[in-house]
RNA sequence: GGCUGGGUGGCAGAGUGGUUAUGCAGCGGACUGCAACUCCGUGUACGCCGGUUCGAUUCCGACCCCAGCCUCCA
């Protein structure tokens, strides 16, 4: 008997048990990148967090409707462009790339659509359009702007009342704005910028209608979960679900907010703007992307998580650990499973049950070291193939696992099997002759090339050194 | 100041009104030519002060400290 999914809502504040509108087609929708730089593992984290959550949904429902949008179009990446002396475009689709290469790098799953901004001009027009004849917006010197007193639900989301939202009204307030928390819709554009035509001129979107236009555009007026960082909670999502309550006239907008907590480099939130920033690109170059996905799933999503060398090579050394229970089954069945996608079978309960509690990934993992040492423990080797199996499932809700043992021991090494494998030999030959001195020596030499030997029953294997 | 969320053993990090988290590191042992891998065993943990309770790390209150948001930000 599996138990329900739970989900902790921002909104409500509460871990709630998941009710989809419709259980026959989940809607889920996430806030991806603005492209003007490579990203940073910070933002690496929703974009695992909530693949599991994808993962986990379709193990539970017929069909589930994931959206990841894509923000290009942003005075940032006006700035860059301009400081490369490169077109916009061109800036945007290099970084587009790159976000896609570095998510793929995590085993992040592709959602389901992933939409431009810049592809949803008309929705956006027509969403602003709606709240102007809804008398929640007002065009003021080429801006339009929505009207915040005019949500009598604002600040639901972010648990802000109006009156708290005053004193963090300190930055000068343009001289368009009816109310100090107003905030833009559309904007003007000057010939050298992006812009499109529109009623009021030609300009472009602000952020918060982009997400608003493109969730109903794909999604439709209320979706089942919304996610993204705990930093977009306000203005962000709380504006983004002015909008759209307003626009389409619904109640609720999104069932389920789901917000994850920060990556913290030392004691500060690692952000561009404060500088303290690691790629998820220049990771990669010293470790697996795996590590880096078993990293950040090591602690709860919603609490904050330090970023360390520390943690990496902990990661390290317990994802060695899972593999190791795999020694033997790398066979063309598992090969034909991992690239079905989605595994047939029962999933491990030590796997399943932590994530159905708001995706408990600390607890999941905590299973799948369970399932490793069964795997240890098996009697006989019936029994240690299905503890196998059942890892290799549990593995597939966590995107981890999904690698043959000897490509993970290899680390993306370049060495030449064939010539290591002439090594060993070798030395089992100085071994058989009871040559320790000489075996020592080979081992020796490929321990000083970061290879490491394990002297089993069937033979000697090696494998890469972990970083 | 307001609104969120935290303070757990050497480190990371779950969880619970009285019973083993898990991983890493350490220590003792088995295995091994020696290692590695694996196995067995091992550690006085729960910010501070009160309260409720037969019993609190777990519930309640105060306090101290930390992170996030209140401005772009995953």
């Amino acid at each position: 008997m599996t138990p329900e999914l739970h989900l902790h809502d921002t909104r409500s504040g509460r871990k709630r048990p998941f009710e989809p509108a419709d259980p026959q087609r989940v809607t889920m929708y996430v806030c991806g990148p603005t492209v003007y730089a490579r990203v940073h593992i910070g933002n690496g984290r929703p974009a695992v967090v909530f693949d599991v959550l994808y993962r986990l949904l379709q193990v539970l429902y017929p069909r589930v409707d994931y959206v990841r949008n894509i923000t290009d179009i942003d005075d940032k990446i006006n700035a860059a462009a301009r400081a490369n002396g490169e077109p916009i475009a061109a800036l945007t689709a290099r970084f587009i790339d790159a976000y896609r290469e570095d998510i793929a790098a995590l085993g992040v799953l592709d959602p389901d659509e992933e939409p431009l901004a810049t592809g949803h001009i008309d929705e956006i027009i027509a969403m602003i359009q709606a709240l102007i004849a809804g008398n929640h917006a007002y065009v003021g010197d080429g801006h339009v702007l929505f009207h915040v007193p005019s949500d009598p639900d604002y600040g639901s989301l972010s648990h802000r009342s109006l009156e708290d939202m005053i004193d963090g009204a300190r930055v000068d307030v343009a001289p368009y704005k009816r109310d100090p928390k107003d905030f833009v819709l559309w904007k003007p554009s000057t010939p050298e910028l992006p812009g499109w035509d529109s009623p009021w001129g030609r300009g472009r979107p602000g952020w918060h209608i982009e997400c608003s236009a493109m969730i109903k555009k794909h999604l439709g007026e209320t979706i089942d979960i919304h996610g993204g960082g705990s930093d977009l909670t306000f203005p962000h999502h709380e504006n983004e679900a002015a909008q759209s309550r307003c626009a389409n006239r619904v109640d609720d907008y999104v069932r389920y907010w789901l917000h994850n907590g920060m990556l913290t480099l030392g004691q500060e939130k690692m952000s561009k703007s404060l500088g303290n920033i690691v790629t998820i690109h220049e990771l990669l170059e010293r470790h697996d992307g795996e590590v880096l996905r078993y990293a950040l799933l090591s602690g709860h999503y919603r609490q904050a998580l330090v970023w360390s060398d520390d943690l990496l090579t902990q990661a390290t050394a317990s994802l060695d650990r899972l593999y190791e229970a795999l020694r033997g089954q790398d066979d063309p069945e598992r090969t034909s499973a991992i690239e079905a996608g989605l595994p047939a079978g029962d999933y491990p309960e030590a796997v399943l049950t932590p994530l159905l509690d708001d995706l408990n990934t600390p607890r999941a993992l905590a299973g799948m070291h369970q399932l490793a040492d069964a795997v240890h423990r098996a009697a006989d080797d019936a029994e240690r193939r299905a503890h196998q199996a059942a890892l290799l499932r549990g593995g597939w809700l966590l995107g981890l696992l999904d690698r043959t043992v000897d490509a993970h021991f290899q680390r993306g090494s370049d060495v030449d099997p064939a010539e290591i494998d002439a090594l060993i030999e070798a030395r089992n030959e100085a071994r058989r002759q009871r040559n320790f001195a000489r075996a020592d020596e080979i081992r020796d030499e490929l321990a000083a090339r970061g290879i490491e030997l394990e002297d089993g029953r069937g033979g000697t294997r090696w494998k890469v050194r972990g970083s």
